[in-house]
DNA sequence: TATTGTTATACTCTATAACTATA
DNA sequence: TATAGTTATAGAGTATAACAATA
């Protein structure tokens, strides 16, 4: 059959399994775009990524997240969310309190000040992307944010089974 | 015109511009493969990504690499890249040696011991990428891999001007 | 006993800058 | 004076495990 030899005809790039490429390639663009936010963020905000990616979580979340929650979106060990909050909170940025009843529960949110800060830091990041994608047509990053999508969702299928991340027991 | 309309209909998301979303959604999903891949490198290899990255473009150049040049493809700065080499180093699995007349170069190459551990661990890790990639057919990866190349060219051509990665001067 | 979060530890990575030795 | 690497330093991230308080 035609689809046949097209598969057998582009099986091989060159020896090196095509899916090992593609992380190659993500790895490294990925890298090139953090290191330059990074590089950013600290400059102009005295911020980190992680620390962003943080407070972006809270941003959408007006009542706080539990750090629990918080420490599953980050994909930040619960030891660690720890001190990350710690550092947000001595410069004003987060507060935690103890909600309810159950008083093992802390939720963390945005300080006044903190929702200011971001939504400042939120909007000039914003800008920094736009012009770092410039050449890309919006068609096509539709198309890629899609497909990152569904990446995702195969590599989740197919952690090792039974467990969701680094440990912390 | 009707591709106006298209676009018009297709512009705005959800008030977050679409480059933003794409580039947290790379982000996210770059952090749940390497974060799985890391944590099996270390547990079956003793080995950290950084270090299998540095590993990965030796096992290219049979002749080694000066070690600026390894800096640059491995985006990590010079004065760093000298740590992860004597890492390597007193692990056996990387040589320095100083090749030509110009004494101030150094080049790092694998030994035989790091030629053969490093293809083990290709091995390996390809499978890890393979199995995590299950879901998504053949022909998007190739579309992803062609993607990110360009997208990486964008990012090169819209770096603030005149420098090119971390300062290290 | 299980859950929530904290503390402790050890190591690696990251960024910057000053420094040495060659050229 | 410019280049190739090294050293030094400070800080943050990361993974693990043991722990305390509460339920």
């Amino acid at each position: 059959m035609a689809a046949d030899l097209e598969t057998i005809a582009d099986d091989k790039p060159e020896g090196t399994k095509q899916e090992l490429r593609l992380w190659l390639q993500m790895l490294s663009t990925t890298k090139l775009i953090s290191q330059e936010i990074r590089r950013r963020l600290r400059s102009e905000f005295g911020a980190t990524l992680p620390q962003f990616d943080l407070l972006a979580q809270l941003y959408r979340e007006p009542d706080g997240l539990r750090l629990g929650e918080l420490s599953k979106r980050t994909m930040v060990t619960n030891g660690n969310i720890t001190g990350l909050v710690e550092r947000l909170e001595a410069d004003g940025l987060v507060r935690r309190e103890t909600p309810g009843a159950d008083r093992r529960v802390t939720v963390a949110r945005l300080t006044d000040t903190g929702r200011e800060a971001f939504a400042r830091m939120a909007l000039v990041h914003e800008n920094w992307l736009c012009d770092m994608m410039k050449d890309i047509d919006s068609a096509m990053i539709r198309t890629l944010f899609a497909e990152m999508e569904t990446l995702k969702k195969s590599v989740r299928n197919h952690l090792s089974e039974g467990e969701a991340g680094p440990a912390d027991r």
